[in-house]
DNA sequence: GCGTAGATGCAACAGAGTTGCATCTAGAAA
DNA sequence: TTTCTAGATGCAACTCTGTTGCATCTACGC
């Protein structure tokens, strides 16, 4: 299904409503390129909708709070989360464009997983992965 | 070998200077727990090294150019860089006091280097990957 | 249509990091 | 030891990002 549809189900099952910005950041984050607030708040004001910068970092905060969103590691962009299942799921991201595509790989899973048990003097909690390459457009 | 004579080593190779700041900084990061440039700042002056923030912020920056230090993912903290080897080596970060520790795992290195190959449409080029846990004093 | 919880706009603020330039000094060479 | 200079530091001003408080507005359930 997508993005943005299920996004705004999410948004009403949480008490929040569906108002004409976050319906154009929706849009705006289904596209393939992740943004940080401040782009968004541009991309947002070029397409005509004329919204403050506080509001756009105000509605990024909710998105991620309802884990409709991912930040890109390393930066403040957001991209929308693919899976909607609670399990393990990893983004891959373009150094070139900027693109992003999340995956799965149980033999990631499996690998940290195993760590988890034998762990150099640490109790494993979680992990932060992702990957870097090139997406299919920049490497043609 | 220690880290801060590693690094001192490093610099000298590089054309840098030893200076007292340095060296009083090259100390603090030998401690377990990975400082912000703004904390490492505030902690030189609690010692008694008066320094200015920018100029803490110019040697982070130096540190990080050579490889000495990396950054914890999500934050603008640095620690140590432990295997001086060019190999693949990951950390794990405490959340609970912030302390970090560096470790190798051949079965994640492996799974990884899988991952490379059948990629979904992306050439990989490489990854960022740090486990979070508790660290053996958090735990008790 | 109402009423209200939730959303937005506006203005002021806070914090992190950067830049330009003058001055200083670590370390090498004489 | 003295001299020289590339590299390091201090200082001040600035930019950029994100936050807070509060008044106003509106989506949406009734
Ligand atoms: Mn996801
Ligand atoms: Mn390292
Ligand atoms: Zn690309
Ligand atoms: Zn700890």
């Amino acid at each position: 299904m997508r993005f943005s549809v299920q996004a705004e189900e999410a948004l009403r099952r949480g008490g929040r409503r569906i108002t004409p910005m976050r319906r154009a950041l929706l849009l705006l984050l289904e596209e393939k390129k992740p943004l940080g607030p401040r782009e968004l708040h541009r991309e947002l004001r070029r397409r005509g909708v004329l919204v403050d910068r506080v509001s756009v970092y105000r509605n990024v905060a909710t998105l991620l709070s309802l884990g409709l969103v991912h930040r890109v590691l390393g930066s403040t962009a957001v991209r929308p989360c693919a899976q909607r299942s609670p399990s393990c799921h990893h983004a891959i991201v373009c150094t070139s464009c900027g693109a992003a595509r999340e995956f799965r790989s149980g033999a990631v899973e499996k690998a940290l997983a195993a760590l988890r048990v034998r762990a150099p003097g640490f109790v494993v909690q979680g992990h932060l992965l992702e990957l870097r390459g090139l997406c299919q457009r920049c490497t043609a």
